[in-house]
DNA sequence: CTATATTTTCAGTAATTACTGAAACTTCAC
DNA sequence: GTGAAGTTTCAGTAATTACTGAAAATATAG
């Protein structure tokens, strides 16, 4: 199916395109990015095309919204006018990248909308339990997106060493 | 728009709707799961469907998906043969079941697919570095959800002090 | 067992989303 | 400037996913 594309390559591909559709992203996208984390070099949007077989401006696309999400690094190699795009290599900096944007496009707004939703005045006995209910996803969230925020302060070392501890330091 | 719904809450479901379809379920799916969750009784399929204006069949098939997600709970009322849903009312157990249940369905597959990659043997220098680029993947991920299946064992008031510490652990 | 209430399935259709090729635009070497 | 190389846009089309109404299946009261 692919061109150029070893059997490894091929199936973490593959995996990745179809995950990519059960998040919000496409299969084309989710693809794109596998094959630019597991490629040694950075690639050019036509050796993408190639090695994946759709169309190049199907890539043009698909590198558009990686890089809307933060996910791809544009750079340029000497004596050739082609851009080149590769996966940032820290993983960890990647999951990051990945939760931040989460948090910016499906919570933060959910926030918001609850923040409005709890300012007015309730009708009825219906509204007051409905605020009642989303006052409660309201603080849950606010603490669960607080503590990510601080907890994303950290370096990945410090972060590593906490989730090793995990449990232990409830006691 | 939504028949005997109060401005409040017709927001609240179309709001949800919207955020369904930037998560893996539908909007139609979203919006059932919003009306439950800010409903103080629980409602029957002609319930839902009367209020959210979409057909039986719709609510049928919406409902169905949100048990597979254990997202709603069906009981019966005395007298009444009709099946009635409800959305848990603890919205810790709710967050629990949500990241529990993406866990099975996005990551245990990508973690299971990069086992087996991990175990091939490297045909060349690509599937070297792109075997080394798994490895990393793997290592995250499984750090990530051993960590986060430790956590998930805590008591909500016990998760609830430590996200508060949050921070101040790392002194 | 029969009649009725309720839920589910499913084939057909509607709506949405993804993809392509051609054209427009941009960049840069000369 | 001009032209070639590279990239993006976009209208049309393909593919996918969501939704409906009718029919089938299931459950229950009498």
């Amino acid at each position: 199916m692919f061109m150029n594309l070893s059997p490894l390559s091929q199936e973490f591909v593959l995996h990745f395109g179809e995950m990519g559709s059960r998040w919000g992203i496409n299969r084309t996208v989710g693809q794109i990015y596998a094959l630019l984390f597991v490629s040694a070099k950075p690639l050019n949007a036509d050796e993408i095309a190639d090695a994946l077989q759709f169309s190049r401006s199907n890539v043009s696309m698909g590198l558009k919204e990686l890089e809307s999400w933060h996910l791809v690094r544009l750079q340029h190699l000497p004596n050739d006018r082609r851009e080149y795009f590769s996966a940032p290599e820290d993983v960890w900096a990647i999951f990051r990248t990945l939760a931040d944007e989460r948090r910016k496009r499906e919570i933060d707004p959910t926030l918001s909308m609850l923040r409005d939703a709890l300012l007015a005045i309730p009708a009825n006995d219906e509204d007051k339990f409905a605020q009642k209910r989303m006052t409660e996803m309201h603080n849950l969230i606010e603490m669960a997106t607080s503590w990510f925020n601080d907890v994303h302060r950290l370096e990945p070392e410090t972060l590593k060493q906490l989730m090793k501890m995990g449990t232990k330091v409830t006691k």
